[in-house]
DNA sequence: TCGCTTTTATTGATATGTTAATTATTGCGA
DNA sequence: TCGCAATAATTAACATATCAATAAAAGCGA
């Protein structure tokens, strides 16, 4: 038999998945019928923290891939959530602003995401909650300078 | 300003995210050129942990939407991986099973898989590991019952 | 400067995620 | 039994994930 493999309901693989769902819900139903995507959402959380960014950086922070920002960005500037300007030292590379739509867009939500976030620690108690992160940080593959 | 918000890196769906691509990634690399994707490599699992399952169950054990499924299930019995058949009682129901080959070739990884489940938790230390498991836990929404 | 390599970004092709609409059965109450 | 709500599955439509291929610009050594 297969004893070797862990039980599906001890993998850390699919627990990762589940727990993703469970975190994503409430944001996904703040989303929902505002025309903007969790990924959208992601973007214009970190361009709001870090001001402009490069393509490179801004695709690592939001957790991203390369072509996937690229189609997403070009949506967004054409929502006119962002805006993207060519370096002019660099022309190879790209640099992502948020406009004043995109702000806005965060302001009008920043309560309630944050309420979301209290949620959660409050269900899971701020001890866990913080465990939890570094936990998961232990998994994280990627360099974040 | 927006200091309702926790920082980005410090954001659980990002967090989780970013583990899930670290915790996937050795998983990704394994099933490189064999043709057999993550979703299909968890539904193999599935099916190989609880036999023949109906396509609800097997959705939910396997972490998948149903339209996912039902999408994969057509590939995977094409390639001749699992078997489907209606239910004679209902017939609106679908029974799922894996077939030899899905068998064997869950056997023949078995070894390689269970050796990354190894490395995780040498990496993180087991009790770290299994303190991990049971906080994503915490997050996951439970069965769609 | 020329040719080559590297880096950055886009595009292509396929698979999955996600919600809504649709179809096929079943179950149930008037 | 008829009609309709409920359930299971599929399909549609769009967005994203993922890897491969390509294009464009920059860097670099002969």
């Amino acid at each position: 038999m297969n004893s070797k493999l862990p039980s599906t309901s001890r993998s850390l693989p699919i627990a990762l998945i589940r727990a993703r769902e469970g975190a994503m819900a409430p944001i996904r139903d703040m989303l929902a019928d505002t025309g903007i995507t969790e990924q959208q959402w992601r973007i214009l959380r970190v361009l709001a923290e870090h001001g402009s960014l490069d393509s490179t950086t801004l695709a690592d922070r939001a957790s991203l891939l390369f072509p996937s920002l690229t189609r997403i960005a070009t949506k967004m500037r054409d929502k006119g959530l962002i805006t993207q300007t060519r370096d002019e030292v660099d022309r190879r590379r790209q640099l992502i602003a948020i406009t004043e739509m995109g702000q806005k867009f965060i302001d009008s939500h920043a309560n309630q995401a944050a309420q979301i976030v209290v949620g959660f620690r409050t269900r899971m108690g701020d001890e866990n909650y913080e465990k939890l992160l570094d936990l998961l940080a232990l998994l994280d593959p990627g360099p974040r300078d």
